[in-house]
DNA sequence: TGCAACTGATTGCAAATTGCAATCGGATAG
DNA sequence: CTATCCGATTGCAATTTGCAATCAGTTGCA
C-alpha cells in the first residue's frame, strides 16, 4: 500500500503517489468540490467511483500523509476527512493539469470553466485559494477579508453562470 | 488504447492521458534526457520499464498525439521519436511537478537538483526549454542566441556538480 | 418500538493490466 | 559468417481493477 520508490526523482515519485486513475480525482473533488464525507465524495464523483476503490485510496491517501480522518460531532460513525498541507499544496498542480486538458482534450464547457479562471487568476489566486483550504481544513487562520468572495465560490459561480446560459441557450 | 472518457472534466481527461505509472516517465526522459530511441528509453530508464510496457505506451501516446515516429536515416529499422507541441507543453505540469515532489517525498539530491532549477528558473525558464524542444523535436527556429547554453545543458551540468560533489565528500 | 434510510466500509469475483523472460525477423558492423 | 543491435511481440503468472452485493452500526421518524 505505500510507496515502490523505484528512483529518488522527484517526478517518479510524485508519480507513485497519484499516477493513478482515481487518487487525483478524490482530491480534486475535496479540494475544489469541499467534499468531505465517504459519500459525498461516492455520489458527487462524476466518474462514478466504486466505494471499495474509494475506500482503499482514502486508506492510502492517508497512509501517504496526504488526508486525515476524523470523526463527525453529528454522527457517531461518519468520518470527516481533511487535506493536509501536503495535499493543499497540490493546487497549483492540479491548476496546470486543468489548463492544459483544457487546451488539448475534448472538455465540455461547464467543466472548463473553472480551470480556466484558475488559470487567468494565477499563483495568486492559487495562493489565496490554498488560505482558505488551509483555513477549511487545517483550522489555520483566513488572512482574506471577510466578505470577500472566497475562490471556491467564484468557481461555483463561474460553473453556474455556464450551465444557465447553456440551458437559456436551448429554450431559445 | 484510446480514451475513456469518463467526464468532460479537464483534470479527468488529463488523468486518463498520463494517470499511470509509465507515460510520465517516457515523456520525462525524451524531454529532460533527450532520448529519442527505443533502445535509448529501455535502457536509460532510471525505474526499469519493461520493452512491452515500453512498445505499448509509445504506441499509445501516439494514438493520443502526444508523440510522432519517423525513421532514422542512420539505420533502416531504427525509428526517432518526436514531441509534439502536445507534449512540449507538458513543461510547467512536469516543472510542478517535480517541485512538489522535491519538497515531500524522499527524492534523492542527485535527482532533484535539475527539478529545483526549473522551479527556481519559473515560467521563463520554462518558456525558454520548450522554446529548445521545440527546436529538437519541431524544427522551429530557435530564438535563443547561439553560444547562450541551453536549458539541459545547464540542468545536466548542475547534476554532474551534485554527483561529483558527493564523489568528492566519499574520498574525503 | 419498529423500520427505513444512511453511515463508512468489506467481500467475492471476473476481467483487465502489469511486468518479467524469452523470442522475433531484419539490419548492421567486423 | 557471425555477433550484435534494432524495435518490437508473445506467453504467462501475478497483481490490480472495478462492479455488485452485502455488512454492521447509527439515525430519524412514525
Amino acid at each position: 500500500m505505500s510507496i515502490d520508490r523505484r528512483s529518488g526523482c522527484p517526478i517518479n515519485l510524485s508519480l507513485e503517489v497519484f499516477g493513478d486513475r482515481w487518487s487525483l480525482i478524490i482530491l480534486r473533488d475535496m479540494i475544489f468540490g469541499g467534499r468531505r464525507h465517504f459519500r459525498e465524495l461516492l455520489n458527487g464523483s462524476l466518474e462514478g467511483i466504486a466505494s471499495n476503490i474509494l475506500a482503499d485510496r482514502l486508506k492510502r491517501l492517508m497512509e501517504l500523509g496526504l488526508l486525515t480522518k476524523a470523526d463527525d460531532p453529528s454522527h457517531r460513525q461518519k468520518a470527516i476527512y481533511s487535506l493536509t498541507e501536503m495535499a493543499i499544496t497540490l493546487v497549483p498542480i492540479l491548476a496546470q493539469l486543468g489548463a492544459w486538458g483544457r487546451v488539448w482534450l475534448p472538455v465540455t464547457e461547464e467543466l472548463s470553466i473553472r480551470a480556466e479562471l484558475l488559470e487567468k487568476g494565477g499563483p495568486p489566486l492559487w495562493d489565496q485559494f490554498m488560505d482558505e483550504l488551509r483555513h477549511e481544513h487545517l483550522g489555520a487562520p483566513s488572512k482574506t477579508p471577510p466578505g470577500t468572495p472566497t475562490v471556491r465560490q467564484q468557481l461555483r459561480a463561474a460553473y453556474e453562470a455556464v450551465v444557465a446560459r447553456k440551458a437559456e441557450a436551448t429554450v431559445d
